[in-house]
DNA sequence: GTGGTCTAGACCACC
DNA sequence: GTGGTCTAGACCACG
């Protein structure tokens, strides 16, 4: 698993680890059961301190995204997401509410907007088929 | 103009403002020698420090978007030109994505999906229209 | 608001907080929109690193119970839990769990142990009346 | 003698180990003399290391609550004797205060509360039985 | 080896 | 003033 890091984002170190884990998860880039990898050798690689990856796996594990056994490791959740679907829905709203923003403030139109929320999300799906063909 | 503001995103308020006044002056919807709210009605509007609506204009300042006059009010400077409508797509792919990760992280089908891209989209346009009104 | 911290025991203290905090709202003794303590004095206060403070703080937030706002301070929480039925009988599931594991052990009957559970119950709703006729 | 563990509980496994032969003894569940699982086979039963289990017995014999033969076995000693029913309902209002407190801040309702007293309590009685026909 | 907790102290962003 | 992030390094518990 590869980590991109950028120290002059205005997003936290550690958000940008959630991030790129839960968008590793959404690919299927990895599945459940893998193990991430270890805090002290990832936060070396990555040039962080052990504690700034170690807050990124809890709050991975508060979303439910991973489970940590303690002496063990770090794994990614079997489970389905365990949010009923309302409260799903509500995060992607959140999400998307930043889209329709900037999509009005830049004139975008409807009808692009939702050309684009379709070709983006086959473009998506169609990386994470290609990932379960590995 | 008006300003939609996520106080628990990541992104600092007032980075927010000086993203949400560049779209609009990259789309063409706000033009050279067009005047920003005044800060204190708009900090009042936004339910925000007056510090963070005048640090945001500091920072557009700084970034040549725009120029106060001292007891005149702040514009939008001359200097800047509408991006292509291949640049403003740009811009709104990148968060049309995140939604987009959010949505398959949290098995959103594709069909719900477009769905909440259209519903959000009309249901922005609508309270831009009945702001509008007011 | 008064806390009171065992360092000998096995709880880590940000938990200890955690627990204080949720009890204090669980018996009415704080109420929605009530500021917590902020977290340098209280760290102060309680003899322990600021950063202990701030992670109870987090827990706290990700449970739902408060609302942090930067810059403003810790807010009680207004909102009903927003977790569903389901997820929240869950969650006193794994309490009730541990009192019975403790019962069968100790060969405390079915009936002492019914019994029990709606002296005590009792008992907490009463202190809570109590503390909101203040 | 049959153990239930919680992974996700803040109090380490090898003190609920600790705790449960105790609450064993305290009840006179477990006599003087009589002899506890031996290592390996219960921590390849309770799915944990076997260090785990050395560990909670090296306690449980510094707690001079049983006593370890080399070569033999481990073994409940004399010393201990039952506690009386009050301090064993002492120590089960403990856990059920937990839980209380935990079902008050989930809005839980009273009825609710006590139909999970009875149905938690039950279906520990059931797995006993169950185990017990094995 | 693993992750978890805590400290001490720095710097930043927001009000 | 507030909370948020990050570092450096300590000690503990678990496997």
């Amino acid at each position: 698993m590869r980590f991109e890091l950028n120290f002059k984002s205005s997003k936290p170190v550690y958000l940008q680890v959630v991030d790129q884990v839960k968008a590793a998860v959404a690919s299927g880039a990895a599945r459940p059961g893998d193990t991430l990898p270890s805090i002290r050798p990832l936060a070396e690689e990555l040039r962080v301190n052990r504690n700034t990856i170690a807050k990124a796996y809890t709050e991975l594990e508060h979303q439910c995204v991973i489970t940590t056994r303690t002496g063990r490791g770090c794994f990614i959740s079997d489970a389905d997401s365990p949010l009923h679907k309302e409260a799903r829905l509500q995060l992607v709203t959140e999400e998307m509410d930043q889209a329709v923003i900037q999509a009005h403030h830049l004139q975008i139109d409807r009808d692009e907007f939702l050309q684009l929320a379709l070709t983006r999300f086959d473009a998506f799906a169609q990386r994470r088929l290609t990932a379960s063909d590995e």
